[in-house]
RNA sequence: GCCGCGGUAGCUCAGUGGUAGAGCACUUCUCUGAAAAAGAAGGGGUCGUCGGUUCAAUUCCGACCCGCGGCA
């Protein structure tokens, strides 16, 4: 750590694929120095969805308070600027208590939005006006992006609509062009990232998902669906909560339910892993032991 | 045994007398308030086998092999 990272707070960020035990490590080194656990899941914010989303027990987290979990209705949506308010927040009152944050998590949005001091436009979500520009094919939001806001127009992926009108809700909305994105983050982070082999990482998500079955994760799906939550809206988070309210609506079987499960956690721990992939940041390790030598040093 | 239908990419299937496509999967990449989201690029096929017709066959004809259904 150069001079850069002397006045920032320091903050650990534990990351990995899913089902690499990053929840666990993180409550390791929690109660070994001091901790406290800032998670950074894009769905254990909701309510409600514990199993399926592999959210921490109480018992498992060992008296360590965890911070970013239960804050949502799933009947709305959560966005990473929420996310990054209500963490820092978090962070903050982590450090005030003289202790040490744990970021951890497994959506890397999310942490970067946090860590990287992503600044996120303040202009809140539309959907009316996102139902509108919906219809347009994409190269017409270009034309009328390149319009408004050449500069945002000229590094913008010009195929992906949903970025065309996020930029066009930006500009539409709050009058000025889409800011650039500023970084300047108030922490110094130590990054340890989870290292597991696809051979392994796959075995897990198996054992993993037989027992989430066991727990009742279909069970917990379907109480989803009568507290109002919209199979449309299930189906969107994804994984388990997508492939067990098709298995619900019976537009699948059992055993197809859990093969598509598999495969598709399979597929997003890549997806995962390719967010840090060239990070040099990342101290890659396999043990808590690792770990734990690497935080003692940083801190 | 007979009749019918089918055998084309890892999978499900389009298609054509001038040696082939789609969706999904796979690999790589992007990431400015949905991120378990959204988007981009790429690799891959002796078109069941052997013959025949033709300038040319994956496409037409024949035989055979394999699968499915029906009849006996």
């Amino acid at each position: 750590m150069g001079i850069k990272g002397k006045n920032k707070q320091k903050i650990v960020v534990i990351l990995g694929p899913t089902a690499s035990g990053k929840s666990d490590l993180a409550v390791q080194l929690s109660l070994r120095f001091n901790g406290e656990v800032v998670s950074a899941d894009s769905r254990q914010v909701y309510k409600g969805m514990n199993i399926g989303s592999g959210k921490i027990t109480k018992k498992e987290m060992k008296g360590v308070p965890h911070y970013l979990l239960d804050v949502a209705s799933p009947k709305r949506k959560f966005t990473a600027s929420r996310y990054k308010q209500l963490s820092e927040k978090a962070i903050n009152k982590i450090l005030k208590k003289k202790k040490i944050p744990f970021v951890c998590g497994g959506s890397a949005f999310y942490i970067k939005a946090l860590v990287d001091g992503i600044i996120l436009p303040e202009v809140p979500p539309d959907w009316n006006l996102r139902k509108k520009l919906e219809k347009e094919d994409a190269e017409s939001l270009y034309k009328k992006l390149k319009k408004i806001d050449p500069k945002r127009a000229k590094n913008i992926d010009r195929q992906n609509k949903r970025r065309l009108i996020r930029a066009i809700e930006i500009i539409e909305k709050s009058k000025k062009p889409v800011p650039g994105i500023k970084k300047n983050s108030p922490y110094n982070p130590l990054f340890l990232g989870l290292k597991i082999s696809q051979k392994e990482l796959s075995k897990k998500i198996e054992k993993r998902l037989k027992k989430r079955l066991q727990r009742g994760m279909v069970k917990e799906v379907k109480k989803l669906r009568e507290s109002g939550v919209s199979f449309k809206r299930l189906e969107e988070f994804g994984m388990e909560y997508e492939w067990a309210a098709k298995y619900l609506q019976k537009k699948i079987s059992k055993k197809e339910m859990v093969e598509r499960i598999q495969k598709e956690s399979e597929q997003f721990a890549k997806k995962q892993m390719a967010w840090w992939k060239n990070d040099k940041r990342i101290n890659w390790i396999k043990t808590q032991k690792q770990a734990e030598v690497l935080v003692k040093s940083f801190l």
